[in-house]
DNA sequence: CTCTGTGAAATTTTTCACAGCG
DNA sequence: CGCTGTGAAAAATTTCACAGAG
């Protein structure tokens, strides 16, 4: 496949595919273009998908039970190997294949199953205290579903998606009529 | 406030603050600083928080249901109208304030409640016939939180929210210890 | 010939630094 | 004075355009 076509799917100028793929290291042929099964292994490479990452998911409302029952984050790595909830009506019932726990039980379970991302589904003011205790726990990685600020030391990486914002950038648009990005 | 106080709040820096401030018009007061109830305001208007957006939600497992029960939308001008599902078994089931109804009844809601938005909360292979549906129904905007690519016509703006990607940018971070981002 | 890989140019974004208002 | 607003400089990103590999 030529760069031409991969920018026409991507949606992007093709001069930007031959660039960034560049950084890789040298895996198109002249004349001819790229093996897209070569390319996928090597940015699979490059970008970490050969690791497995355990992952937690705090919180075991509505979102947090969409996560767990969320197919597609083993094939790309991610192993969920605990589900944490404060509520103790919660905690001992089983999701799938796992047993909700508590989150007194959080430290143990993240050393003891190395646990490397933590993930938020909690009611916006119990966010920060959730953050606290993973970095506490010893956790690398939080993705914070909950709207509102959460703030972590500079050796943890934090990202947030925010439901209400997406809209909002939709809805910019919209009214904008600005022809539609990515 | 001064630029500092909001640039060190967002994480950036203070002439980036003054630079995109100064694009709303001259809001800030020199020797001073900014008033914050007028910037949030005059920001508001900019982004067009001032509308209100009807939003239908298609589908209602437990995602469709974390998104019909999450806070906050309201707050920021987004109101949910109507809840679709295929699944004969949910149609008729009361949800919150509202019912969910079939999706064969979208052209008519659409059309009647004025739907801005609609939120693809399907499994993966119903997403592009779901977005199809929307954009036959006349929504401008489409939000997709089924892990599949999607395509619409070009005076559709469409925006996806995959939580796989989101740990996936996560994981490489942490891989890279590169200092965290945002 | 076709299509990559890549210097160089163009464009966009970010930061600097300072005149000048309150 | 202190802090904004903003030209000008610096940095980063994107695109052009073409030598050269296959």
């Amino acid at each position: 496949m030529s760069s031409e076509q991969l920018a026409e799917l991507a949606g992007v100028n093709a001069a930007k595919v031959r660039k960034d793929l560049s950084y890789l290291g040298t895996y198109g042929t002249r004349g001819v273009g790229y093996v897209v099964g070569e390319l996928v292994d090597e940015i699979a490479n490059e970008l970490g998908l050969t690791h497995d990452w355990p992952v937690v998911i705090v919180g075991l409302g509505n979102l947090g039970h969409a996560l767990a029952n969320y197919r597609g984050f083993g094939a790309r790595g991610f192993r969920i190997v605990a589900l944490v909830d404060t509520d103790g009506s919660k905690v001992g019932r089983p999701l799938g294949e796992l047993t909700i726990e508590s989150l007194d039980e959080l430290d143990v379970i993240v050393a003891q199953r190395e646990v490397a991302i933590g993930v938020i589904a909690v009611p916006a003011p119990a966010a920060q205290e959730v953050a606290d205790r993973l970095v506490a726990a010893g956790v690398g990685s939080i993705l914070n579903f909950a709207p509102t600020v959460v703030t972590v030391p500079d050796h943890v990486t934090l990202r947030k998606v925010d439901l209400a914002t997406e809209l909002q950038i939709l809805s910019f648009y919209q009214q904008h009529r600005t022809p539609s990005p990515v």
